[in-house]
DNA sequence: CTCGGCGTCCCCCGGAAGGTAGAGGCCGGG
DNA sequence: CCCGGCCTCTACCTTCCGGGGGACGCCGAG
């Protein structure tokens, strides 16, 4: 037999980490060498144990899935990630796919899903759950927003008004409102409260 | 030594439900005899084991945990319910608390917290993590939005405008518009798109 | 170099939102 | 029984939002 799939874990959630690690332990071709509970701790295990796979949630304190991403693909152009989290419709995916991560799971995938995706990634072959996949078309097909769209567009969700966001960014509340309209086209919105309702759903911002 | 406690296990995520049976059956003293992906089925199994502990997540297809919570209940006012949850801050934790659920943890608790929370309940003493303690204290400070408020907030949510809601709910723009009134007041903010905001914080909605 | 996207700024205007100040009906608890 | 909370409705007024334009400098791709 050949040496077994080295894997690393990190997600903030004990109880995933132990569900993950019970169920890839049990595989007689792979196997858990660390887990880390935040994304410094993910890049740190990473660079020791420079596992085959590395399992990633996105949404982990000190740093995100993004970030851990760019990091590790930093220093291994190579390295085999599989990000894995709970929502899907989220912007963050497709920048850690467009980044180099290799594979994409929701965490209510069933066992066998899981497992495939781990032995597909650790080939370097890609995966991408079908749901992600339709998802990530439907995206292709609409406008993005530029980065200071964005920034307002965070603004917007707190409940800021447009003269309140033009003095945090600095510009004029007319700028501000050249901003907010072409957001509103962009995600096809009648109002902002409706921009801030379709930007959660699609995973542009995090409340 | 005495009978295991034996627990029922309710989680859409497959990984999570193997976490938890790996940490719990690790366990002299407990065992994990149902697992269910939803809420019917953690219905059904709960009348199926009668098991001494049931954990439930808050969010499940199908019926989410304050409805399995309250039948369950209904059949059995003496069942021992522990709560588990991603999201703190969530309004519906309250809800399952003073319906009768016997404690309450975040799904990023230690194993230990787990653990020990489970043979709390099992052994009838109520568990709440000490976090969501010191949310229960603030929230009683808080105003509490009546049944037609959180109708009007829902919609509010979704970007629909004053008339529009008072459309849908069969009502004037102006009872809408002092719904929106009511809550804005009540929720401490300047804006509709702000009120929303705070709403999603407080877990009054889900978006 | 030229074109297009981006970010910044400006105009006007109608309509929606939000603040203020009431008032009547209905129901449940003291 | 009467009070208080809730839901409903009303009128007026100010501010803000959103739609429609147009304009400029900057920069990177072609």
């Amino acid at each position: 037999m050949k040496t077994k799939i080295r894997v690393v874990l990190a997600d903030d959630h004990p109880v995933v980490r132990d569900g993950l690690a019970a169920m890839i332990n049990q595989q007689a071709d792979m196997e858990v060498v660390a887990e880390a509970g935040d994304g410094e701790a993910a890049i740190t295990l990473y660079e020791q144990h420079r596992p085959d796979v590395m399992v990633l949630d996105l949404r982990m304190p000190k740093r995100d899935g993004v970030a851990v991403v760019q990091r590790v693909l930093e220093v291994n152009p190579k390295a085999c990630i599989l990000i894995m989290t709970t929502y899907d419709g989220d912007e963050d995916i497709f920048q850690c796919l467009s980044q180099g991560a290799k594979g994409y799971l929701l965490k209510d995938a069933p066992r066998q899903e899981i497992l495939s995706a781990i032995r597909a990634v650790s080939e370097d072959r890609p995966y991408t759950s079908s749901t992600v996949a339709a998802k990530a078309l439907q995206r292709m097909a609409k406008p993005s927003l530029t980065q200071r769209e964005l920034d307002v567009l965070q603004l917007v969700a707190q409940g800021r008004s447009n003269k309140d966001i033009a003095r945090r960014l600095s510009i004029t509340e007319g700028t501000a409102k050249t901003h907010v309209k072409a957001i509103l086209t962009k995600l096809d919105a009648i109002s902002r409260t409706e921009a801030v309702a379709v930007a959660h759903r699609r995973g542009l911002i995090h409340l």
